[in-house]
DNA sequence: GGTATTTAGTCCATAATGTGAACTAAATAC
DNA sequence: GTATTTAGTTCACATTATGGACTAAATACC
């Protein structure tokens, strides 16, 4: 972390901050990045031409009339060259997408698959065919990096333990075919996906509710992973001491209470039957406990509920938001805002392909 | 955040660089810092120039011997020109200290007082005092800034809420005299102190058992604030749905069940009465379940106990380190380090001053 | 004791990069 | 049709890091 600053790293660095205006606040002409980052306009047209010719971004002839003054040439992000691939294990399918720079989805596709009974291995394989399906679709493209999702903890090119999945140690730096892949935690990319794909504020924890409870956590628009990768471990956060057993051998965590598998379907609840009600009333309490302790120790803006949550947030909210209104009351101005996730099923994916162009984003002078 | 880098601030940045390398690596050659960061010797000399100019670093007469070569004249941090002023309100007592830059306490004093029962103004005005007196104990340094340990939530300049000082939005940005002075929580600071004094590594939580309890979550060597300023409010999680009522007006938060009025005193402690012990056998339990949570939540790799829990610390690990096992044994490879805090009470007041410090040797031409 | 070797540190010409003033370009305003 | 305004480029210059040559000061070897 701690390098010498050159003339390289300065410029990668005022390429990042062009870079990364052009891609926040949408089409901006050479002038306008000039006041917004403090460059002088030499440098910004330095720079552009840079990224011109890296294809990063694309010039729009210039449009805008009314106004005095010669018209300026917009600079946009150009979709056109650079793209991400995004990966996705599930416990029950494998998904595969490629994102451009411009966040287009140019390709995507999805197989069932019931990865529960099959070697690591052969997934793998079936994950690579799969990508190798939607490259072939975008084959213009130049991919600038991959990540896989994976339902577990990860780190350093290791899939630790994947619980659902029956995973446990393994190593994942390429795909069969060679193409090298880093990994992350799904919950974690979710909340990148989000953040990127839906319109979530720069900070919030990003809860993921499937068969396990997962959250991703954004810290001023940067995950939070802790000291080895664990964090956002929500599913395992007590809410009662001597509850119900759970899958990790402790007893009364939250993913007894609010797990997929102690929700009532979508179906059920909009049937309007009363048990699927109470059992909604039942883990929105349970998720409320957990996240209390959740925002007194983190203190996130926001709190979002993704995954499985998202069709049931209309019966999950109120006694989530009632639990962390009466016992955070004192304690804060307002309790954390609290919303359902934007983007579908495909938050994780998103994420991973959005952690890709993040990179291109924050140092385009890597890709060339 | 996002600055454009210029010549000055490549410039600042391996001063920066530089300074650090000297302070966290002893005295050390040019040679040997070119090394270090990869400058080169050229430029490690002229950056060095520039930090003897300023009185930051002082050159000691190369006296190894035994080696082949010229030998280096080395450099080393020096403590004659600038320091920090820390200091810090509590509920019984206002302590002031200079510290230097080689971390060396060059004048400490602290006063009782019950300043539950004063006006905010009055015990900034004597706090004031108290600092003008150990400001005369080392007049020779300049002060490059003042923090202000308060045990409650701040942000922005202000004090938002010190329940046991009985403070509400209280705005400090300088003292009676004039002096710009930062606000920041107690926890936080311990943990800073800890951080900066002790032997604390670079991720882990500081809890800071007082008569609330409060924690300072540091993750690579920086504190994580949370999205308000509010995190590691420790004290709230919750460890018991429906247990005692507590101040904030809920029930169950751990500080009914750890906080200092919950605990025996170290004296009854050592007497061994077995009502004693098992008060902090239950306090332990209590700590224990609500750093499961914040285990999963954040995964710290120690945990530091710190405050009232220092001289409590043989009784209260046994309690928390079995119930942290217990409950995360399946979930990751080995529960979080837990250790007792190597500084004392006055971790926070030390962590004010080093807070100051750390901008400094971050951003040492800030000092000219 | 004298010379070779080794390591530390400085000097200086050079390269990379951002700056800022002057200039050109292209629009609207009068 | 000319003045004004805004966008963007050109160019001389300032800052800063680099790298090789050089000087300095020690030990190693003969």
């Amino acid at each position: 972390m701690n390098q010498p600053v050159r003339h390289g790293a300065m410029r990668a660095r005022n390429l990042g901050l062009v870079l990364g205006e052009v891609a926040g606040g949408g089409p901006l002409t050479r002038a306008a990045l000039a006041e917004l980052t403090g460059l002088t306009k030499t440098t910004v047209s330095s720079l552009v031409a840079d990224l011109l010719a890296a294809g990063l971004v694309a010039e729009s002839p210039a449009v805008r009339a009314g106004e005095r003054g010669r018209p300026g040439t917009e600079v946009r992000l150009s979709g056109g060259r650079v793209a991400a691939l995004g990966l996705e294990v599930n416990v029950g399918s494998l998904t595969a997408c490629v994102v451009d720079l411009t966040r287009v989805v140019r390709a995507r596709r999805t197989v069932r698959a019931d990865n529960r009974s099959r070697e690591p291995g052969r997934v793998l394989a079936a994950l690579d065919r799969l990508a190798g399906e939607v490259l072939a679709e975008a084959p213009s493209l130049r991919i600038a990096g991959t990540v896989l999702a994976v339902p577990g903890t990860v780190g350093d090119g290791l899939i630790h333990h994947a619980p659902h999945l029956g995973w446990r140690d393994v190593a994942v730096s390429a795909l069969p075919s060679g193409r090298p892949v880093a990994v992350e935690n799904e919950a974690n990319l979710a909340a990148l996906g989000e953040l990127e794909f839906g319109d979530a504020p720069r900070d919030f924890l990003y809860v993921s509710g499937e068969i396990g409870i997962g959250a991703g956590i954004v810290r001023d628009g940067g995950l939070l992973r802790g000291a080895t990768g664990l964090a956002g471990e929500l599913g395992h956060v007590v809410v009662a001491e001597g509850g119900p057993a759970c899958r990790c051998g402790s007893r009364g965590c939250l993913e007894v209470y609010a797990g997929q598998d102690a929700l009532p379907s979508p179906e059920a609840l909009a049937a309007g039957g009363p048990e699927a009600a109470a059992a909604c009333e039942r883990a929105g309490r349970a998720l409320g406990l957990a996240l209390t302790s959740a925002v007194n120790v983190l203190d996130p803006g926001t709190i979002v509920l993704g995954g499985c949550y998202v069709p049931l947030f209309p019966w999950l909210a109120p006694p989530v938001a009632a639990v962390l209104a009466d016992r955070l009351g004192a304690l804060r101005p307002a309790p954390p805002a609290l919303v359902p996730a934007a983007t579908g099923p495909d938050a994780a994916v998103l994420g991973a392909a959005a952690r890709v162009l993040r990179r291109v984003l924050a140092d385009p002078a890597a890709q060339w």
